[in-house]
DNA sequence: CATAACCTTGTACGGCGTACAACGTAGGAT
DNA sequence: ATCCTACGTTGTACGCCGTACAAGGTTATG
C-alpha cells in the first residue's frame, strides 16, 4: 500500500490519485475500513481498534487490512477526519457571535460525547485531512463579527475547543467507574487518616465520596461556568483588537459584555 | 503485592501499613522504583516506560518491579503524583489573586514542559495522593479571594488548569517532527491542489507551509491570549458571586447531594 | 498468452503486561 | 537451635499487539 496519508485523506477527492485498475478489486474499500474502525471504537473503545479485530470485523484477514491503511497512526488519523468531515456546519445565518460560539462548542461537545475516543487521537497530520479543514473553516467564521487578527482569531478558536475537549474529557464515563467505585469504599477510610487535619480547603471543596478530587463536583456545572469564561472573555478581547491584554484594573469597571446570548 | 493503591500513594505517611518484617528486605524502594520511572518518561517518553525496561533500569528482574507495584496502571499513578509531590509550593503571600493564578498557571506550564509524559496520564484515582492534594489545595489558596462559592471555586480552578493542560499539548514538541516535516514537502503540494480555490479562510488563517493547521500558529501567542482571556473572565466571574452564568438558571437545580471527605 | 500489477493470506518476529510456581531468605515461635 | 511462615526474587509461559515478508491467486494490459 504505497499511497500516502494525504492521498487517503482526500481519498473522495476528483484529483486523488485512483489505483490502478489491474488486479482484483480489493474486497473492500478504504472507506468501509475507516467506517468499521469507527463503529469499533464508538462500541469499544479505541483500545478495542486492533488490526486484528478490525479485519474481523470486515471479514478480512488481518494483513489486508494493511492493502487499505500504511498502519495503525494513519488509520487513527483517518478515522479521526472521517468523524470530522461526518459533521453537520449548518451555516451561522444571521446570529450574534456569543450564539455563533456557543453553538460551535455545544456541537463539539456533543461530537466527543459521542465519540469519546476522539479525545485520544492525537496526531498533527489530522489537520491535512478535508473533514478537518472544512471544520476548521466553518468554526473560524463564527468568529467573523469579532475584531480579532487572523493570529489572535486562530487562537481564540483554539482557546475555544481547547476548553470544549477539556470539558468534554471530565464529562466521559471513564470505564472502569465501577471497579473505582469499589476501591473507594475500601479507601475511604485510609484516606481520612491520612488526610486527618491537613488541607481543610482541599477537603472542604473537595471530592464528594466515590469521585476523584480533581473531577469537577458537577460537570454540567463546570460546562456552564466556563462556557461563560469562555464568551465573556472573548467580549473583552473584542475591546482590544491585537488580542493582546491591555494593561487592566484601570478600565475594569469600564465595560461589561451586555451582549448576553 | 497486596498493598493497595492508597497505600502505596501515601506509603511514606507514618499511618501507612508497613509491611511485615519478616522475609528478605527488598534490594529497591518502591520510591526508587517511582523515581527510575519517572527519570525514563522525561529521557524516552511514557512508551519507554515499560516494566521490562524498568526492571532493567532498576538492576532487578522484570517480575521483581511487581513487588512494589500491583501493575502499570498503578505505577502510573504512581508517578504523576510523585511529580506533583515535588512541586514547589510558594505562600502566595500578600500577591493579588490575578498574580497568584498567573504563577500558579506558569507553574503548571513549566512542570508539563518538563514531563510531557504527564499529559498522558489520565486516570481519576491519581486525585488520591498526598502530591496531588497538596497541590489542589495550594492552587485553591490562589483563588481565596474572589467572591466564589466551594463549587465554583473548584470549577475556576478547574478552567484554569484545563487551559495550561491544552496549551501544554500545543506547545509540546512531537518527537516524530521531523518525520512530519519531510512528510510535508512531499504533501504541500498535493494538498494545494486538493484545497483549489475553497476553505479561503481556513487557508488564510490556516497553517503556515509546513505547519498543522490547528497547532495554534504561535504558542507562544496563544499562550498570552489565553491567559489573558483566563484572568480577565474570572475578573467577571467575580461580580456575580456565585460564579453562575446570570441568565441561564434552567437546569442548574440539579447539584449532587456531597459528602464532604 | 505472457507479463506486470494488484489483492489476499499465513507465518513469524519482537515487543508488551502479567499470572504462576519454584526457590531462597530471614524473623518469630517453639 | 530448629522449624515455620511470610516475604522477595526469578524464569517461564500465555495471550495479546503491530507489522515485515514472501508466496500465491487474480486481473487488465502488452
Amino acid at each position: 500500500m504505497p499511497r500516502e496519508l494525504i492521498d487517503l485523506l482526500w481519498r473522495d477527492h476528483p484529483a486523488a490519485p485512483r489505483g490502478g485498475t489491474r488486479g482484483p478489486r480489493s474486497r473492500v474499500t478504504t472507506g468501509a475500513v475507516v467506517d468499521a474502525a469507527c463503529t469499533l471504537a464508538d462500541a469499544e473503545g479505541l483500545a478495542a481498534v486492533t488490526v486484528r479485530r478490525l479485519g474481523e470485523a470486515l471479514r478480512i484477514s488481518t494483513m489486508s487490512v494493511y492493502t487499505h491503511v500504511n498502519g495503525r497512526d494513519d488509520l487513527l488519523v483517518l478515522m479521526a477526519d472521517a468523524i470530522y468531515a461526518g459533521m453537520s456546519l449548518p451555516a451561522h445565518g444571521n446570529a450574534g457571535w456569543r450564539t455563533r460560539v456557543r453553538r460551535v462548542a455545544e456541537a463539539n461537545l456533543a461530537l466527543h460525547v459521542e465519540h469519546p475516543w476522539l479525545l485520544e487521537v492525537d496526531d498533527e497530520r489530522t489537520a491535512f485531512g478535508p473533514g478537518t479543514i472544512a471544520k476548521y473553516d466553518h468554526e473560524l467564521q463564527a468568529l467573523d463579527q469579532l475584531p480579532l487578527d487572523d493570529v489572535a482569531r486562530d487562537a481564540a478558536l483554539t482557546f475555544v475547543l481547547d476548553f470544549v475537549r477539556a470539558a468534554a474529557r471530565a464529562r466521559r464515563r471513564d470505564p472502569r467507574a465501577d471497579e473505582i467505585a469499589q476501591s473507594w469504599a475500601r479507601w475511604a477510610g485510609r484516606l481520612a487518616k491520612y488526610l486527618g487535619d491537613g488541607y481543610p480547603l482541599a477537603q472542604r471543596v473537595g471530592g464528594a465520596a466515590g469521585q476523584a478530587m480533581n473531577a469537577p463536583l458537577s460537570p454540567a456545572h463546570a460546562w456552564e461556568f466556563g462556557l461563560a469564561r469562555v464568551l465573556d472573555s472573548l467580549d473583552l478581547a473584542a475591546d482590544r483588537p491585537t488580542g493582546r491584554p491591555a494593561d487592566r484594573s484601570a478600565d475594569r469597571a469600564r465595560k461589561k459584555p451586555v451582549s448576553r446570548l
